[in-house]
RNA sequence: GGAGAGAUGCUGGAGUGGCUGAACAGGUACGCCUGGAAAGCGUAUGACGGGGAAACUCGUCCGAGGGUUCGAAUCCCUCUCUCUCCGCCA
């Protein structure tokens, strides 16, 4: 949410920021009305109240001494009337303030390139070359069905499409990419695990952004007010929300593991084979706290934490700085880690790090005392995949398969495999 | 699912209609005391919104929402959450 102060100051910055993300200009004509309306009914109100507040103290007063107190009673239950009314009308106008509110969307931040689609996106570093066959590279879906680690016709009669069954190392693969990651990010780059419900209110999706813009992105469970998560973001930035965190204690950085839900509306046709795009898929999350001064070096930390993943693993990739006009609703600033997909011969986004600046913050309240006795501020959020755990699994089916249909496991990740070198077909049951 | 208890400031905890933004205690900060510290003493210590360049000032907030009243932390209604017991269950 962006601040209604600050629009009201700087119109014309806020203007030029939503134009450049391809946002029809008149969304702010009403939100600027709303506001005037809304101090103007407080002025009147707080008149009101003041009058009020002397008058009945002094009614207290007069009855003690047992002088008469009808005439002024029966002014002040007009002015009671009054003011309730002017209550229901600054309640009616700020709840319509507040929904318009939550409907803008975060301001770029000044390094943001200006663009208006992903075709757009500067590409800001590469690492590693896109490995070479001397062959045509194998799909990961067909590798995965090859070697019996995956099995969409079951997934798909136990479910739907968009889903997947893993099965013998496939199913271990995937698990032991989420140990991995977990233990790199908490064992070397300073994060402390948390496994946070995988369902949360709609205040918790309210808060960092998916709500209310964004409801038909999610899976609601019927009959509740809990969503199925669609990112660890929404539960691990909520841990904090309507708290206000002791200065010396930023930043907090925090990792979860979660499968993540998506309903995917707007996607149909798109990536229908195989493990990209999933209604459900597992990712490890990065969440980062921050004082406002930090938050930009914080995002290039945490960018690189994430790419230390498919450094370890030896997967190629290039990071992209999403332009203005491809940025998340609720981001100032967000970098694309793309992984190198052999089969589909381009890269293929496998994290994306953003930092939220006091966007969530001030949605779900969570802010800072510098020190004891120092006004509260609002803390900056950030958070980025560390990484998508089933796009990880495609990379390494794919750009370590083998000539015979076998796939290679990364040497980091012998470990947390039993030692084993190789996936091998499965036995079929 | 059934029965009961509760929700007040950073914490504990008073408070059943006006003088309570909130006693008292603890915590924290600052000051005095001290060679230094502890103890002791003193002072301070919430959030949000409006106005103001600022000093400051006005208003609201005692789980949330509604109602009664000139006036509500206090009375009434609804909801949410927490705890205890019973049932069920991984």
């Amino acid at each position: 949410m962006i601040n209604i102060k600050f629009i009201r100051e700087n119109l014309d910055k806020v203007q030029a920021a939503f134009r450049s993300r391809g946002i029809a200009e008149n969304l702010l004509d009403e939100v600027i009305s709303l506001d005037e309306r809304r101090r103007a009914i407080i002025v009147e109100l707080e008149e009101g109240q003041h009058l009020r507040k002397t008058t009945s103290s002094e009614i207290g007063r007069l009855k003690k001494e047992g002088k008469d107190i009808t005439e002024l009673s029966q002014q002040m239950r007009q002015v009671g009337g009054k003011i309730k009314e002017l209550e229901k009308e600054l309640k009616e106008t700020e709840d319509s303030l507040n929904q318009k509110l939550l409907f803008l969307p975060n301001l770029p931040h000044q390094s943001v390139p200006y663009g208006k689609t992903g075709e757009d996106n500067p590409v800001v570093k590469t690492w590693g070359e896109p490995t070479k066959f001397s062959y045509e590279p194998k799909s990961h879906f067909e590798l995965g069905e090859n070697l019996g680690i995956l099995d969409f016709e079951a997934s798909a009669k136990i479910t739907g499409t968009r889903f997947a069954l893993y099965k013998g190392p496939g199913a271990k693969l995937e698990r032991a990419l989420i140990n991995f990651m977990l233990d790199l990010h908490t064992k070397e780059h300073g994060y402390q695990e948390v496994l946070p419900p995988f369902m949360v209110n709609s205040a918790s999706m309210t808060g960092t952004g998916q709500l209310p813009k964004f409801k038909e992105d999610l899976f609601k469970c019927e009959g509740t007010d809990y969503y199925l998560v669609p990112t660890a973001e929404v539960p691990v930035t909520n841990i904090h929300r309507e708290e206000i965190l002791r200065g010396e204690d930023l930043p907090i950085y925090y990792t979860a593991y979660t499968p993540c839900f998506r309903a995917e509306a707007g996607a149909y046709g798109k990536d229908t084979k195989g493990l990209i795009r999933q209604h459900q898929f597992n990712k490890v999350e990065l969440v980062k706290f921050t004082k406002p001064e930090d938050s930009d070096a914080e995002l290039e930390k945490l960018l690189n934490d994430a790419e230390e993943v498919l450094k370890k693993l030896e997967i190629p990739y290039r990071v992209v700085v999403l332009c203005t006009g491809d940025l998340g609703f609720a981001s100032a600033k967000t970098y694309d880690i793309e992984a190198w997909m052999p089969a589909s011969g381009g890269y293929r986004e496998i994290s994306s790090c953003s930092n939220f600046e006091d966007f969530q913050a001030r949605r779900a309240m969570i802010r800072f005392k510098r020190t004891s006795d120092s006004k509260p501020e609002f803390v900056h959020t950030l958070n980025g995949s560390g990484l998508a755990i089933g796009r990880t699994v495609v990379a390494i089916l794919e750009n370590y398969q083998l000539p015979d249909g076998k796939v290679a496991i990364p040497k980091a990740l012998q470990s947390y495999m039993d030692g084993i070198e190789t996936i091998c077909p499965l036995k079929p049951i």
